[in-house]
RNA sequence: GGGGCUGUAGCUCAGCUUGGUUAGAGUGCCGCACUGUCACUGCGGAGGUCGCGGGUUCGAGCCCCGUCAGCCCCGCCA
């Protein structure tokens, strides 16, 4: 398959087995080793490294000169012997170590000028800055590091097609230019040149173009669907990313579930894991009350528990204060932890910077309870805790909206303690039964938990008009090891719902029909139920090459600023171009 | 929108605490030597707007203010 008119193979794929054969190979030069009289060069393509042996005694001596000036990272077209090595190369991770390439010809065909950041780097090298790495781009994903990454990630693609074709979706691309969404994330506009100051958007995701095709009778469609939000960046979260999109009819939740299972075990198993399907159910409220977060990481325990029926006449004035208004103390029970002080002020560190205003603690030792949380706790609770000695009660009190995420960061902090998570380890998990709606802090405004086409769950029809806030959905999050790796619903097929729904959050008849008149007349056209789901596929890539960063497994990603340093956009664009579009700039201190 | 960290040779970094002679190291690059290396080795050399602008000072890589860029986090991300 390497095979071209210009080369036989690729230097990374020889092996013994090709002792004794002639060969022509074409790949960037790695590194050069000049003896003086022999000269060895690393020849480097996207299958490895092979060492070129050039000797006297079988390399032309223009060949030989040539080879002793090359430039590292230039390309050479090469013909010679591959021959068993007396003493194979050092990589042990190199197939092609075993053997070597005796040159007869060797010629430049692509003169590379000094690099700006190293490509093969020393033994325990520091990469270049990342501004550099992506300002160099092209040099960059040379390295086999982000090679292995790209190749993986083509891997993972082509699998989730054959794992989704195979179970009867059929992919079917959506439009790039769409319609703008008040709700959501920030648009990416496009402005249109034909209708003065009439905008697209670049979607959001092809949340709406999905149902649409169930309308259609598609039935099962899936897409890696490329999706636009323009919100500000995180090491997870880019402006342009890629999903895996899918929707099916006459479906329930179990069903859904039942083929993002599927698609994700193939995925791991494409990447050499083994998972166990189906995997375990967490209603939100569980996930919420046990570990302070939607995407719990059940790779480990320490649980939180609810402390606060514990709290005796002894217990501080300020726990006491807290109770009534809302408020509960909760904790974590540390066993067989000795922390330091250092690394208690840590946590604590962690739960401030999460909201809460301390962190109370509590060591058990064989003398009884010591430390700066026992006068807090009071000694009716400290009595009714039984712990193994050593271990430590960490607690928080408040409301669930601060104790949650305080305890949360608590909690993965001791994890990162050695000896917690065992590596290694496959925690999937469902998480079930989110509510359809939820406040918004700032506003105290009611705003849909997902988005509005999500269907209530059948229990709680009937407090969609009277408590909607008791209201559960029919949404279900897919975690991983406290990762989201993506999420989905049943939708909304009943266009009385369907308004009710409007309604409580406040959007008229008439906003409805503007923003989505297009939806509920396909709703009133013969609506099948159905639901779907859509994987962070980019996520799924990092975390199975093991990548820190999203930008180490896209080729061309943008900075934190949503910059493209490679090519440089975005730019200025002329008045011009901007008067064909109908529009004008404000400049950068108006705007 | 807010907070934190970083910016010194092509690259990775030290120097800043306590302002003071000519800003150093490793690597890369250039030159010379070297016939079995694999991070080749040895010798020599070139290479610096200390991110940018302003200020304080007799004097600023170092102190102060601003600004730009990159990274991390909060807000945001239906």
């Amino acid at each position: 398959m390497a095979s071209t008119t210009l080369r036989t193979h690729r230097c990374g794929a020889l092996s013994r087995a090709d002792v004794g054969s002639k060969v022509r190979l074409g790949g960037w030069i790695h590194r050069r080793r000049d003896l003086g009289g022999i000269v060895f060069l690393d020849l480097r393509d996207r299958d490895g490294l092979v060492q070129l042996a050039c000797n006297p005694l079988w390399t032309p001596a223009a060949a030989l000169t040539l080879a002793a000036s090359v430039g590292v990272e230039s390309v050479v077209l090469v013909e010679g012997e591959v021959t068993l090595r007396d003493e194979p190369g050092r990589d042990p991770k190199l197939a092609s170590r075993e053997v070597e390439v005796r040159v007869s010809r060797l010629r430049m065909v692509g003169a590379a000028a000094t690099p700006a950041i190293p490509v093969a780097r020393r033994e325990g090298e520091e990469l270049a800055a990342e501004e550099l790495r992506l300002q160099y781009r092209v040099l960059d994903l040379r390295r086999p590091e982000l090679q292995a990454n790209l190749i993986m990630r083509h891997h993972l693609l082509q699998r989730a097609r054959r794992t989704l074709s195979d179970l009867g979706f059929l992919e079917i691309e959506t439009p790039i230019l769409t319609k703008p969404t008040p709700e959501g994330a920030r648009d990416f506009l496009v402005p249109s040149r034909v209708h003065p100051g009439e905008c697209y958007a670049l979607p959001q995701s092809p949340q709406i173009y999905k149902q649409l095709l169930m309308m259609s009778g598609f039935d099962r469609y899936f897409q890696i669907a490329r999706c636009f939000r323009d919100e500000d960046l995180r090491a997870d979260r880019q402006p342009e990313f890629t999903q895996i999109d899918l929707e099916a009819s006459f479906v329930a939740e179990a069903d859904v579930l039942a083929v993002v299972e599927a698609v994700l075990r193939d995925q791991w198993a494409e990447a050499g894991h083994l998972v166990a399907v189906p995997f375990p159910h967490l209603t939100h409220r569980e996930a919420m009350e046990r570990f302070g977060i939607d995407k719990p990481d059940l790779r480990f325990g320490l649980e939180i528990t609810d402390l606060s029926d514990r709290v005796g006449p002894g217990a501080a004035p300020f726990v006491h204060d807290a109770l009534p208004r809302n408020g509960r103390l909760r904790g974590i029970v540390a066993e067989d932890t000795a922390l330091s002080r250092k690394e208690i002020d840590s946590l604590a560190d962690a739960a401030k910077s999460a909201g809460a205003g301390g962190l109370l603690w509590a060591r058990f030792e064989d003398a009884g309870w010591e430390g700066q949380g026992v006068k807090a706790f009071g000694p009716e609770l400290l009595a009714q805790t039984v712990v193994p000695s050593g271990a430590m009660l960490l607690a928080v009190v408040g409301a669930d909206a601060m104790t949650s995420p305080a305890l949360h960061a608590v909690r993965t902090r001791l994890a990162q303690r050695p000896g917690i998570i065992f590596p290694g380890r496959h925690a999937f998990a469902w998480i079930v039964d989110f509510p359809l709606f939820e406040q918004d802090q700032s506003t105290g405004e009611w705003v849909f938990t997902h988005h509005p086409f999500t269907s209530p769950h059948p229990d709680d029809i009937e407090f969609l008009e009277t408590e909607p806030w008791r209201c559960r959905a029919l949404h279900y999050d897919a975690v991983y090891n406290g990762n989201e790796l993506g999420s989905g619903s049943i939708r909304i097929t009943d266009p009385v719902i369907q308004a009710t729904v409007f309604r409580f959050l406040g959007i008229s008849a008439e906003e409805q029909r503007n923003r989505f008149g297009f939806l509920l007349d396909a709703l009133a056209s013969g609506a099948p139920p159905h639901g779907g789901f859509a994987l962070g596929f980019d996520r799924i890539a990092m975390l199975l090459a093991g990548a820190s960063s999203l930008r180490d497994v896209i080729a061309f990603p943008k900075t934190t600023a949503a910059r493209a340093l490679f090519e440089g956009a975005p730019i200025t664009v002329s008045a011009k171009d901007l008067a064909a579009l109908h529009l004008r700039t404000l400049g950068k201190e108006t705007g």
